[in-house]
DNA sequence: ACCGCGATTTGACCGAAATCAACGTGCGCC
DNA sequence: GGCGCACGTTGATTTCGGTCAAATCGCGGT
């Protein structure tokens, strides 16, 4: 657990939750910031805890799940570089609400939480700032909701490749950025049901071995 | 469109959104609000409208969904009174995300969200009032995800109804406060599921006629 | 390059819920 | 109080995706 170093700092101030913000309030937030590394599978908070950090993702991904009583786990969110673990609770609720971890090496920036709420407090920009990244992050959860309901396997991972592809290009190929296992629990599937949709998808132009992903045609994936 | 009234400024000063605001704040929203009464399946905003209004449900109900290219309509949310319609876009996109209508005869305020926007600019304490509304409705949609992804539908049902009644009461009865489509849309079902897991719940101290319910036993409901 | 384990795939099976179709029932309206 | 339509229910059928088990692949360590 250290400063963030110059780097760290760029990095910091590129965040959709920053970027936004006054000099004073930047340079409040930058003071607020420690930095540091955790492993694989490390645990970040547990659902129920107090809640004290609101957790920035610097590098790698954390993923956020419910434990249900029979102690299945359910994926809701994966955290990408950029994006804040936490804010869901960190601003209503006294604890988490659900239980982050590391997938695998990441850095993450802290934020004490309850200096966080005393600035916000003071600072209308940082107030603003947190409200609009909620409300993305939120529009990300309904989103997923509705797909959920209306998308079949193959169809939401159509979809998910589609959005890693640039728009207007063809035989586009690039790197799952994270394990199947996990892009499974994003998309709501059995890791079997994310490997037969992949098969399916085949047919459409798509050829997967191992991280590695080629689509021919992104357009065509609509089309599933 | 009109003033509210004295009631409904009453109203308007319990929900959560306003009633923890300081004087200033609150009697400038206050000025901001215009009340309407909606007719049933009259529509408050369609998706991808420029979004201008912030809307706060008075009485009644307000459904929200999206509208999937084929032209079925997938519930996200629906929003009893004291909710807010409309936050998770207004505060993040330009344009409203989903569509939503009135289910009945309701009541609403209207807030122009452009003076929102100013007003939250320069009073931090309502800025952090929209956040925590905000982080509340994301906790509740993330854990509609859980549910989704965990739960069957009389699972599903059952839960519904263990949170319509008191704790620790016994031989509760009351209506549901809207139709059975309705409150299918809202669990993710079909109507005919819905209807089928109100059936199977009768063999938990479960009865229904119409839209008046009764339940023997709501921990009962736990073990479905 | 070889080994070994965990990740992924494949197959067989099953259960849940959507769909389609037909039938009952309640509710508002006259 | 009766009529009619929309809402709800029920049945039959199908599809999707979860689960369990077994085979295979791929990647990291040596």
């Amino acid at each position: 657990m250290m400063r963030p170093n110059a780097w760290e700092r760029e990095t910091l101030m590129s965040l959709p939750l920053l970027s936004r913000l006054g000099l004073e309030s930047l340079s409040a937030m930058l003071d607020l910031a420690t930095v540091r590394t955790v492993g694989p599978r490390q645990t970040l908070f547990r659902e129920g805890e107090p809640a004290d950090t609101l957790y920035c993702v610097l590098g790698g991904y954390v993923r956020t799940f419910h434990l249900s009583p029979q102690g299945r786990e359910v994926d809701l969110l994966i955290h990408e570089p950029g994006d804040l673990v936490g804010a869901s609770v960190c601003l209503h609720g006294q604890n988490y609400c659900a239980s982050a971890q590391a997938t695998d090496a990441v850095k993450i920036a802290l934020f004490p939480l309850q200096r966080v709420r005393e600035l916000a407090a003071v600072k209308p920009d940082l107030a603003l700032a947190l409200a609009d990244v909620l409300a993305g992050q939120f529009a990300g959860s309904l989103s997923t909701i509705a797909d959920d309901r209306l998308h079949t396997a193959p169809q939401r991972v159509a979809q998910y490749l589609k959005k890693q592809c640039p728009s207007g290009a063809r035989n586009v190929s690039f790197r799952l950025p994270y394990q199947k296992n996990l892009l499974a629990g994003q998309l709501g599937l059995a890791p079997e049901a994310l490997s037969r949709a992949f098969s399916q998808l085949r047919r459409h132009g798509v050829s997967v071995r191992g991280r590695l992903v080629q689509v021919n045609d992104p357009e065509e994936l609509q089309s599933v």
